[in-house]
DNA sequence: TGACATTCGCCTTTTATTCGCCTATAGTAG
DNA sequence: CTACTATAGGCGAATAAAAGGCGAATGTCA
């Protein structure tokens, strides 16, 4: 049920709404979104709401002020999934168990099919991986995993760590993305693991 | 079945309201909330919060003093935005403005102060900064950029890329994170800032 | 009684909406 | 080929409603 097709104008206008509900919170003044096209009257851009309304690809409380509403372009599903952020872990040293208990709202394709999580990265244990300090990593939670994979592993009930799962034979290897350090051989049973790596996020705070 | 839209007044409203129940551990009366946000009325605040009551932000015990119970803390949970994903972003050709309309979810954490938009990455050519083919980085939109941040820059209307700024002088060098490609040397006016780079996200495919 | 919430006018500013008119571009009937 | 027509895109001005504001006068509960 795909609404009508878009002229290029109408998707501007369109995709300007969006990223200002995105950046605010509310939707943006028809005057504002003049600016944003670089307009000069606003009987233009109201003409395209109209446009956008009869397609079906906004829906509008006619007189409010910033009355737009932008459909849900996608499933009503929501779109963001809750995570808890479960705290840090550094390469070598348990998990700070926050108590804060924050979650994180994360867009859906980055959710794993179980329950999933979030840890921030202390070190620089998998720099080849690109993964920094301070990248959040997604983890989706299992106890085991294939060779070969990423995954957040538990010593002795104590010391939890990040790195790549290899085995051999009756032990397990456990490698750092940076050839700086060492791998690190255990038996099988004395490793447990708590989940696999599905992806990681960044944030770069700006310089000023 | 997302509650009304918000003017940006009656957010800070509800946002003041918000903080001062975590604060105290109890709402406030009408005349601390004009006092917090510099006003002198008591009606004002009184329309304000009829509105938020009338929009379902917001349940009052009429006539009762400190008698407002804020909702749900909010609908999109947590704080989830959306932002337009709007294309790729190759080392060296175009973005693809793609006319998918697609949007995805952001951690609040992930969003800029302005306009924010997401790219996908194609090519390795910031591998230095962890940044992989495939990644998605999130873009806070702008026109010009401090020294030495990456950015997505435009080359005679052409050409988008994904670079580290540095100005020289009159000139400006477009750095690739990947030592084996060249920097791009251009006259200042040759070149347009469409964003800065402020985020990154990574998802890991499930090998099987 | 005192500390509130609520209501009543009456403002100003912001915003949406409408009206008339203009320019291109593309298709189509003569 | 030309004239007519439809449509997208645009302009500025005029208008009315909503949003945001004020101070003062009531209620109302505890």
């Amino acid at each position: 049920m795909t609404p009508d097709p878009l002229t290029p104008r109408q998707q501007q206008v369109l995709q300007f709404i969006r990223s200002f509900f995105a950046a605010h919170g509310y939707a943006p003044t028809i005057v504002e979104i003049c600016e944003g096209l670089g307009l000069s009257s606003s009987a233009t851009v109201h003409k395209h709401l109209r446009m956008l309304v009869e397609k079906g690809h906004v829906d509008a409380l006619p007189r409010r002020s910033r009355g737009l509403q932008v459909k849900a372009p996608r499933a009503p599903a929501g779109g963001g999934v809750d995570v808890p952020l479960l705290g840090t872990v550094t390469a070598g040293r348990p998990i700070e168990m926050s108590d804060w208990n924050e979650t994180i709202t994360l867009p859906e394709c980055m959710v794993g099919r179980g329950e999933t999580f979030v840890l921030k990265v202390r070190g620089d244990s998998m720099i080849d991986e690109a993964i920094r300090d301070g990248d959040l990593v997604v983890v989706e939670k299992r106890d085991s995993a294939p060779n070969g994979e990423m995954v957040i592993a538990c010593l002795d009930h104590e010391q939890v760590t990040l790195k790549r799962l290899y085995r051999e034979g009756p032990r397990v290897r456990l490698q750092p993305s940076n050839p700086a350090m060492p791998p690190i051989l255990v038996e099988g049973c004395d490793v447990t693991i708590k989940g696999v790596v599905i992806g990681v996020l960044r944030r770069y705070r700006p310089m000023s």
